[in-house]
RNA sequence: GGCCCAUUGGUGAAAUGGUUAACACAUCGCCCUCUCAAGGCGACAUUCAUGGGUUCAAAUCCCAUAUGGGUCACCA
């Protein structure tokens, strides 16, 4: 009895040779290929997103080819939709593959791209390592791996299936071959030639220079179950057939590198370039933590959408992350996008990336502020017929009048930065409308000026004496001047902050009674415009409101 | 616990042995201003986790300690 007749009795219809494969997905020439390759295991997580970049960045800066790889080899944690999430998640923020397997579409030569469709691959690779002696059947029962590990820990030893305590791999090949003919359940597990004690160099793209122990594991390589490969086995054969040259993936893989190491050097491959990025962590309180789909709502690519984050702030946020000197290159180059920057893991901070919030609000106001109404009704209309039934309904009114509201203090040099994302539009612009305006209870925010006597008295002076809806802006601002002389108002603030005990108040105060009986708020945008869309009419009926009352 | 990684202001972060430790966010102040949002100007680390060492010179190199993180699955 022989490796191969083990091997035989392990595959049986297994034919293809690695040789084969090789043939089959022949060599790129040297191009460069990233994938991302996430598990469909729920919604889209913000380190998806900000690895499927760097990826993106990767391959577009040097002409090269990203893939889109589904690593679906657990089928217990699988979630139908969730490739669903991670296709429109990648459409959305424009990350899109070159090669790639949706709804049944397969795009590239080199596929397939899901990996629950690549079995007989992976089972040619497995069979070829039995062969040579490399791997094995092991009959270890969960219990027994378990009493294991609480005996190394006790014993204060390095936890694992290693050396003397890898029981199966001293089976000889007919007692081996005995058990599976009896049917008992077994995994493959990797042989491991592997001295712990022995040290090897590592280079890593990000955090340079590393000197790691060599692995001595014997670890499980395909799965008792569904006889699919874990991912280190799904690795070496994907990204040796699929000819990935940079592997970018989080921080948490770094401490499996020995094991992959020991398999691509047993089959002699070339070890691609490993891009280990720092995860992206949150600061709760005084603990810094990873960022976690269970607890922080912003972990999850939804969030951004459900609140109205343009992608592109998002993206933004994201990149500063990826590289700090990303926003000051942006800065010198504002006309190019995020695509056109040259990234560079070095440069790549190497402990965690910390989620800011407020960073990305800031970010978002920026790009917002910058937008065309145009291009802004159209964003938020957009969004607002998936997520805001109210503020959709608001838009249908009148969708130019809606524009000119988004337009005020926008097309200037300066345009007012006041919206962080679609989901406020709502709150900043209700007061333009008369059904929301008049159905609301209105809590008036009057500031120096309290007296309701007063309050009329300023309402009706301008009212009748001088409010003409034709004035263009200066007029209308000289006419509120000449009204603040007349009713003993300084109009001008420095005369006033000078002699503050000859006025009764000053322009600004006035000007805040006009806005608020308009508005009820205190803040808001240009009072000139706010007038102008709102109309002779819907002023005066305002104002009777609170002469009336 | 073993192994690995990290540690610069409130926060992110630059600096790779040599001027007053960039820049950005936040905060505060002033200016501008009809309010607000912006914008302009300015303030904000006697010091780079701590202790040793190497050097004419250390945030940068070495050692130790502390703290934080990652990983030790038939999960990726």
């Amino acid at each position: 009895m022989t490796n191969k007749d083990l091997a035989n009795l392990i595959f049986p219809n297994i034919d293809k040779t690695i040789e084969d494969y090789e043939k089959l997905y022949p060599s790129r020439n040297g191009k460069t290929v990233t994938r991302f390759a996430p598990s469909p295991t729920g919604y889209v997580h913000i380190g998806g997103i900000y690895q499927a970049i760097i990826d993106y960045l990767i391959a577009k800066r040097d002409n090269g080819v990203f893939i889109l790889r589904i690593e679906d080899t657990d089928q217990k944690r699988e979630v139908k939709t969730a490739v669903e999430l991670i296709d429109n998640a990648i459409h959305y923020y424009g990350l899109i593959p070159d090669e790639y397997e949706l709804s049944g579409k397969i795009v590239g030569e080199y596929g397939p791209y899901v990996q629950s469709e690549r079995k007989e691959i992976y089972h040619a690779f497995i069979k070829y390592l039995i062969e040579i002696g490399r791997a094995y059947p092991c009959f270890c029962a969960k219990e027994e791996l378990e009493e294991l590990r609480v005996m190394q820990e006790h014993k204060k030893q390095r936890t694992g299936y290693y050396g003397k305590y890898a029981k199966c791999r001293n089976l000889s090949i007919e007692q081996m071959i005995e058990k599976i003919k009896k049917g008992q359940p077994y995994v493959i597990r990797f042989k491991s030639n592997g001295d712990f004690e022995e040290k090897f160099k590592f280079y890593d793209e990000v955090k340079g220079d590393l000197e790691l122990s060599k692995n001595d594991e014997d670890f499980v390589i395909m799965k008792s179950d569904n006889l699919l490969p874990t991912y280190h086995f799904a690795h070496l054969v994907d990204d040796h057939l699929m000819h990935t040259t940079h592997v970018v993936r989080g921080e948490e893989w770094l401490s499996s590198v020995p094991k992959h190491v020991e398999l691509f050097e047993t089959f002699g491959f070339e070890l691609p370039k490993y891009i280990h990025t720092p995860l992206i962590v949150k600061k709760e309180g005084n603990s810094i933590r990873k960022i976690s789909k269970r607890k922080d709502p912003e972990a999850s690519m939804n969030y951004y959408s459900e609140l109205g984050y343009p992608k592109e702030a998002v993206i933004e946020s994201l990149m500063t992350i990826i590289n700090s000197n990303y926003e000051q290159w942006h800065e010198e180059n504002f006309n190019k996008e995020f695509i056109d920057f040259e990234y560079n893991p070095s440069k790549m901070s190497s402990s965690g990336g910390l989620y800011d919030l407020e960073k990305l609000n800031k970010l978002s106001k920026e790009f917002i502020s910058k937008m065309t109404a145009e291009h802004l009704y159209e964003e938020s209309y957009k969004w607002a017929k998936e997520y805001s039934e109210s503020l959709k309904n608001i838009i249908e009114i009148d969708k130019e009048y809606y524009k000119n509201i988004l337009n005020i203090e926008r097309d200037q040099e300066k345009p007012r930065k006041d919206i962080i994302n679609y989901s406020m539009i709502e709150s900043l612009i209700w007061y333009m409308y008369d059904d929301i305006f008049n159905s609301k209870e209105k809590e008036y925010e009057w500031k120096n000026i309290q007296d309701k006597i007063e309050i009329k008295n300023i309402l009706s002076t301008y009212i009748n004496e001088y409010y003409d809806e034709d004035d263009d802006k200066d007029m209308w601002f000289d006419k509120i001047k000449s009204m603040c002389e007349k009713l003993n108002y300084a109009s001008n603030i420095k005369e006033y902050k000078k002699n503050p005990e000859l006025y009764k108040g000053n322009v600004a105060d006035v000007s805040t009674i006009l806005r608020v009986a308009l508005t009820t708020k205190s803040n808001t945008p240009d009072l000139y415009c706010i007038m102008k869309l709102l109309g002779r009419d819907r002023i005066l009926e305002r104002y009777n409101l609170i002469l009336n009352n």
